[in-house]
DNA sequence: GCCGTTTTCGGCCCGACTGTTTTCAGTCG
């Protein structure tokens, strides 16, 4: 079966090979939009295509895209793919990884030498060849050389969780240099993301254009990679890409809304502003050549006719439309967890000292004055046994279950935790669709767990959401640091569009009996 | 390739930095 994902990458890989072969940028634009909307969708284009949806409907998506998106699903193919694929060389595309290639310096290398590999574009980067090119200067062949040695490492994501303690380092040190009023750590870090690929940190200085000279002799950079007076990029020790951007105060608010994104989100927020005849750029909002906000985030999203929008939700996934109608959601805070339903057994005194009402432990029936306990198993989907002498039981979902395995289960435990590693790039991948509608009417509750590898993606979280499925957030703490776990499942809750009212462990103890009918 | 009640053609977000030029194209975020 294709899912959004295969169909997000077959439209992915046309907008880069459109892209090389000199397409029109539009084109190619047109092209990643429709892959990222199909990707972040939290319905099933197989489904819809199914059901005879009409694709048109959806923004960014023509008779031109629709067509293409039901070849893919009816038939597993993109015949326009494929015949891009016999026209250019998969070493081109690789070869868009490479620091400083883009589209038209390689299609400039591959029509003059016709090279069609990283080997081969080493070896005129070496001879000398590449520098009879017009625009191909000594650095810029230094460069090259560099990133194709460098190639694997691209595209190297960190869990959000990893870069937290680099980014709270790098934040008190650049709050020590004189004059510097706030540090902001912006991008999808702010977003909260699962993983991030850089630091975007946002600096407001009396005199800011000083403080990126101080930025790059931060202890940790093994290599400044640009230096300018308001931007500039670092790496670190581990290859951790850090963006600074100075800006004045009077910027603030609109630097930080535009360095926070995503991309997406503020393409269209800017859309909207020329629909009002404004511009947005990173120093505020304008009228002509007037400012009329950039103080403040809330400015401008009121300048341009919004409501504030809580960073997790800036995805375009449907944040503007629900900020415009009013349906925005009111997200789900650490504050309003009141238990923690998987943790270890010895860890109950530190729950407490949480204030937490209620946890869950596992295979085991204690009873405590100052917390309830709730005894829970673990069971592998497949494998399920009645068990009397616990109060629930948590069925876990790998990536070798089937469909009827997952709807066999559903009637027979209280919670479902699905199986993934985002490291190793494993997820379950089934009819979520089907199965969020049986956990419905089942009264089945979604689990999360905590862990920032193992996070269920927000995705599935909104789907299961908009499905009317409940959520549980656990740790599943081994030892007292790891009960703070908690607040990366709540990042990923929000990011899922999940209120308060979504989280069953934001409720008390009596209410979770009840809820749960024990 | 998408989009539209000022448009069915002619736009499409916007600016910084680099390296190469001698005023700017390409890349990046």
């Amino acid at each position: 079966m294709i899912t959004n994902a295969d169909i997000a990458k077959m439209l992915s890989q046309t907008a880069d090979l459109l892209e090389i072969k000199g397409e029109n940028p539009f084109k190619v634009r047109a092209y990643r939009n429709a892959a990222r909307l199909v990707e972040n969708s939290s319905k099933d284009f197989n489904k819809l295509v199914k059901e005879g949806f009409d694709l048109t409907k959806l923004p960014g998506i023509g008779n031109d895209l629709s067509t293409y998106i039901k070849e893919i699903v009816t038939t597993g193919k993109f015949s326009k793919l494929e015949e891009l694929k016999k026209e250019i060389p998969a070493g081109l595309v690789d070869m868009l990884s490479i620091e400083g290639l883009g589209p038209k310096r390689i299609k400039q290398i591959y029509d003059a030498f016709h090279i069609t590999s990283l080997e081969e574009l080493k070896k005129y980067a070496e001879n000398g060849e590449l520098a009879k090119l017009p625009g191909f200067g000594p650095k810029l062949i230094e460069k090259i050389l560099k990133g194709v040695r460098q190639l694997k490492k691209a595209g190297i994501r960190f869990l959000w969780a990893e870069v937290e303690e680099i980014a709270e380092d790098l934040r008190e040190y650049l709050l020590k240099f004189p004059g510097v009023e706030i540090v902001e750590i912006a991008g999808s870090y702010r977003r909260k993301k699962e993983t991030v690929g850089d630091l975007d940190i946002l600096v407001i200085a009396e005199d800011y254009m000083k403080v990126s000279e101080y930025f790059i002799k931060y202890p940790k950079v093994k290599e400044v990679h640009s230096a300018g007076l308001t931007r500039s990029t670092v790496f670190l020790e581990n290859d951790l890409q850090i963006d600074l951007r100075a800006v004045s105060k009077e910027s603030y608010g609109a630097a930080l809304h535009y360095f926070t994104g995503s991309k997406a989100h503020n393409i269209e927020v800017r859309k909207l502003a020329i629909e009002k005849g404004l511009k947005v750029n990173e120093y505020g909002v304008y009228k002509g050549a007037k400012k009329i906000a950039g103080k403040s985030e809330e400015e401008v999203y009121k300048a341009v006719g919004l409501c504030f929008i809580e960073p997790e939700l800036r995805e375009n996934r449907g944040e503007i439309e629900a900020c415009i109608n009013n349906s925005l959601p009111n997200l789900v805070k650490l504050e309003d967890i009141k238990g923690d339903l998987n943790i270890d057994e010895s860890l109950i005194d530190e729950a407490v000292k949480l204030g937490y009402k209620y946890v869950g432990i596992k295979n085991k029936k204690i009873k405590r004055k100052d917390i309830k306990v709730f005894s829970i198993k673990e069971v592998e989907v497949g494998k399920i046994k009645e068990d009397k002498d616990v109060d629930f039981l948590v069925g876990i979902v790998n990536e070798n279950n089937t469909l009827n395995e997952v709807l066999d289960a559903i009637e027979k435990v209280t919670f479902l935790r699905f199986y993934r590693d985002i490291k190793a790039k494993k997820e379950v991948n089934l009819d979520f669709d089907l199965i969020f509608k049986e956990m419905a009417k089942n009264g089945v509750i979604l689990e999360i767990i905590s862990r920032p590898n193992n996070l269920i993606s927000e995705v599935l979280i909104k789907k299961a959401i908009e499905s009317g499925v409940k959520i549980s957030i656990v740790s599943t703490a081994k030892n007292k640091n790891e009960l703070k776990f908690i607040k990366y499942g709540i990042n990923q809750a929000r990011r899922g569009w999940a209120e308060r009212k979504d989280i069953i462990n934001t409720r008390n103890s009596r209410e979770i009996k009840k809820f749960l009918q024990i």
